[in-house]
DNA sequence: TTGAGAGTGGGAATCATTATCAATAAGGAG
DNA sequence: CTCCTTATTGATAATGATTCCCACTCTCAA
C-alpha cells in the first residue's frame, strides 16, 4: 500500500489517542514496517526499513516508540538469544490473541511461528501455573516457551 | 569445606583434564562458589565471591571459565529477562539431570527452581517436539520454558 | 490559528560482554 | 625436582545494543 497507511496503524491511530498519545509520521511509519512483514524484526532492521518511508527518522524514535507499543500490548517484544531484541506486531484474529510460540535455528537466525499443539499446551500450563501458584505462593502472569534447534536448511548443510 | 574444595570441582577437574584443558586456582574458585550456592548468579555475582576466596582472580577469567563451563555442559546459563546471564551449576542426581524450570518475580528477581508437572512437561514437550519435527522438518536441540510473575513478598507489598 | 507540552533526532552515556596481548603458571617429559 | 611448551590469566580497550539528554519541532484541542 504504497503512500497510504494500513489500517494496522488507523486502528493504532484511535487506540494511540485513547491513551492521550500522539500520532506522527515517524510512528505511523514504524507501524507500517512492522505491519507489512511477517518476519521478526530487530530494531536496528525496522530503523532500516522506516528510513526507506521516512529518512529523518532517528533510531532512538525507534526504541522509543517499540517500548511505548509493548507498553500497550500492540507489539510482542522477544529475545531469541542473539543479543537483540525482535519485535512483532500483536495481531488479533477475531478479537482474541493469536497466542503462538518459536522455533528458532541456533545457526541462521531463521524463526517460525507455530500454533500447533497449543490447546493442549495451554491445558498443561494452566494446571502448572495453578499447582505452581498455591505450593509457592506465585502469581504467574506470563510464560515463555521456545524451543532452539536447526531448520531444514541448515540441517541439511551440517552433513555436509 | 574451608581451605580444601569440594567434590564437584575435585570431579571438574578430571573432567577438565579429559578435554585436555587445565585446572586453575581461579577455576577451582568459581567452580566452589557454584558449588556452594543455591542461587542463580551473575557473572558479577561470581566474581564477587571468588574474589573473597582468590582476589587476583579478574572478571575476563570469570567470564572465560564460565563459557568454557557452559560449552562442557558442566553449567546452566539462563537469561531471565533483566539483562544479564545467570548459572547455575549442573548437579546431577544419580547419573541423570535434574531437569527444572523457573518462577521469575518481575519485581525483585527471585527465582525459584521447581520441578512440579515435570512429567507432564516432558510428555507435552515430547509430543510437541515429534510434531513439530515433523510438520516444519525442524531438528529441535533444546527449549526454554519460564514463568514470570510476582513473588509472594512482592504481592504482598502490591497490595498496600 | 495558536500554544502547551508531547515527541523528535543525534550524539553522548551506560553497561554487560568480548577481544587483545604480554606475562604467568599448569603439568607432562626427562 | 627442573625444564619447557603452551594453556591460561589479568588489565585494559573495544564492542554493541539500548538508554539518556536536551534543545528544537510538531501535534492537536481549544
Ligand atoms: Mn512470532
Ligand atoms: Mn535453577
Ligand atoms: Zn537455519
Ligand atoms: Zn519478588
Amino acid at each position: 500500500m504504497p503512500g497510504g497507511f494500513g489500517k494496522g496503524s488507523v486502528w493504532c491511530h484511535g487506540r494511540f489517542r485513547g491513551y492521550g498519545y500522539r500520532m506522527t509520521v515517524s510512528r505511523q511509519a514504524i507501524l507500517d514496517v512492522l505491519n507489512t512483514t511477517v518476519k521478526h524484526l530487530s530494531a536496528e532492521d525496522i530503523y532500516h526499513e522506516v528510513h526507506k518511508i521516512h529518512p529523518s527518522s532517528g533510531m532512538s524514535t525507534v526504541y522509543r516508540t517499540l517500548e511505548l507499543l509493548s507498553r500497550l500490548k500492540l507489539v510482542f517484544k522477544f529475545d531469541f538469544g542473539d543479543g537483540r531484541a525482535r519485535y512483532e506486531l500483536n495481531k488479533r484474529l477475531e478479537n482474541k490473541e493469536y497466542h503462538h510460540h518459536h522455533l528458532v535455528c541456533i545457526n541462521c537466525q531463521r524463526v517460525i511461528d507455530y500454533t500447533d499443539f497449543i490447546e493442549d499446551e495451554v491445558e498443561l500450563l494452566k494446571k502448572t501455573e495453578k499447582g505452581l501458584s498455591k505450593k509457592y505462593n506465585f502469581k504467574i502472569m506470563r510464560h515463555i516457551l521456545q524451543f532452539y534447534g536447526l531448520c531444514n536448511r541448515c540441517e541439511e548443510k551440517g552433513k555436509e
